[in-house]
DNA sequence: AAAAAAGTTTAGACATGTCTAAAAATTTAG
DNA sequence: CTAAATTTTTAGACATGTCTAAACTTTTTT
């Protein structure tokens, strides 16, 4: 049996190693999660154990096919749940995040399953971030992140790549959402920041916050 | 902060002192929960710690307002979540309370507030047991066991007070569900087993079955 | 290529919740 | 009203997951 704290490893790795190609740090997880580096050490020694994941001391991590399906899984539960929250409960998008966390956690693959076809086998959650299937598959969409963009394009975002509450309150505040056209005006080369349209409004934004948004190019 | 334990042991003892006035025993609690007599003392000490049980050593526990609070909100969670897997999902009445054991430990008061409006506030769960209000108060029901029936009197069966698979199948089988009209025909004085005819179709239930079916008069 | 810095692991400790075995208190029976 | 049976508690142990401090690798700098 695998316990909850596994899974938000397992999770945490297959979440960087999404991000950042070849082995994941004991540092990097031990940042994703919050704890310190010896917990992560010693948990990896574990994970190991149960042939989740490949592990060699001081050499990094990652995870078996095994550790692949619970994580993916895990995801799955996460962004199910949050498309529950969001569109029968009514909650906001920056909300349900801590309460994801937890009932993405809930064994029972019955109810997954009828959670599913419950929401009609949404593809994609409240973030526009790609929910992935049953068996494992993920989604993809042909979007680029909005500080890729070249000056002058016009795009809509399809999806955010951070799901945390003070990023999306701040989205919110500057009136972006799921399917908002934005137009990249400027990018300003000193700190990458960038100047964008939206609507009628012009509004400047770091480097930080516009690789967070998934733009597709019209 | 209260723990998953924790939770489990305040429901436990609240459930058991609603079948049995008074003081609850260490070992009542052990066979609740399927534990030793030996955790169970030690967790009453941390529960009085924390305030939310009276205990005496050797002489039994109670809840405290606290306590019974914390416990009854565990149970509103528990059949609320029932009612939406039931409801909702599609579950049978059978299935659903492994997962609904684990759901009701999902901590958010904002959580459960929205599930309890998104279905419609329901009073009873699909085994007709009465869901406690957000403030505490639980429904009440002029309903009495079968087995505490006289012979000859009609009825409808509103609720069921066990919530096992085994025994919710075993009345599916039976054809006995919410709202099932029942007559009792005979009771038996040798080991309390009743004949009762429902619709057209005579059967034979033990005392044991029979005390746990809720029973309107008409 | 040695020294310094950064990253990682080990050692030892702690909290939670569980267990078995043994001791103590209470209840029941003769 | 003792003695036996039952119930409950304590003692000591273990598993999980965490921590800090110290030791050990690896990488970077000079």
């Amino acid at each position: 049996m695998i316990t909850l704290a596994e899974e938000n490893y397992l999770k945490a790795i297959l979440s960087i190693s999404l991000n950042s190609d070849g082995k994941v740090s004991t540092n990097a997880i031990a940042g994703e999660i919050g704890t310190s580096a010896a917990s992560v050490s010693d948990m990896l020694k574990k994970l190991q154990d149960k042939k989740l994941v490949k592990y060699k001391k001081y050499k990094g991590v990652s995870l078996t096919k095994k550790g692949n399906s619970f994580a993916t899984s895990v995801i799955r539960k996460h962004r199910l749940w949050e498309t529950f929250l969001v569109n029968n409960l009514n909650f906001d998008w920056g909300e349900v995040h801590y309460v994801a966390e937890q009932l993405e956690h809930i064994k029972s693959e019955e109810l997954v399953d009828r959670l599913d076809a419950f929401l009609d086998c949404p593809k994609f959650d409240p973030h526009g971030e790609p929910i992935p299937t049953k068996d494992g598959k993920i989604p993809t969409t042909n979007t680029i992140p909005l500080n890729k963009l070249s000056e002058g394009t016009n795009g809509k975002v399809m999806g955010v790549t951070l799901d945390e509450k003070p990023f999306l309150d701040y989205l919110t505040k500057l009136n972006i959402s799921i399917g908002t056209e934005i137009k990249l005006l400027e990018k300003i080369s000193f700190d990458q920041s960038i100047s964008i349209k939206i609507g009628n409004t012009k509004q400047h934004i770091s480097n930080d916050v516009a690789k967070h948004l998934l733009i597709k190019t019209n």
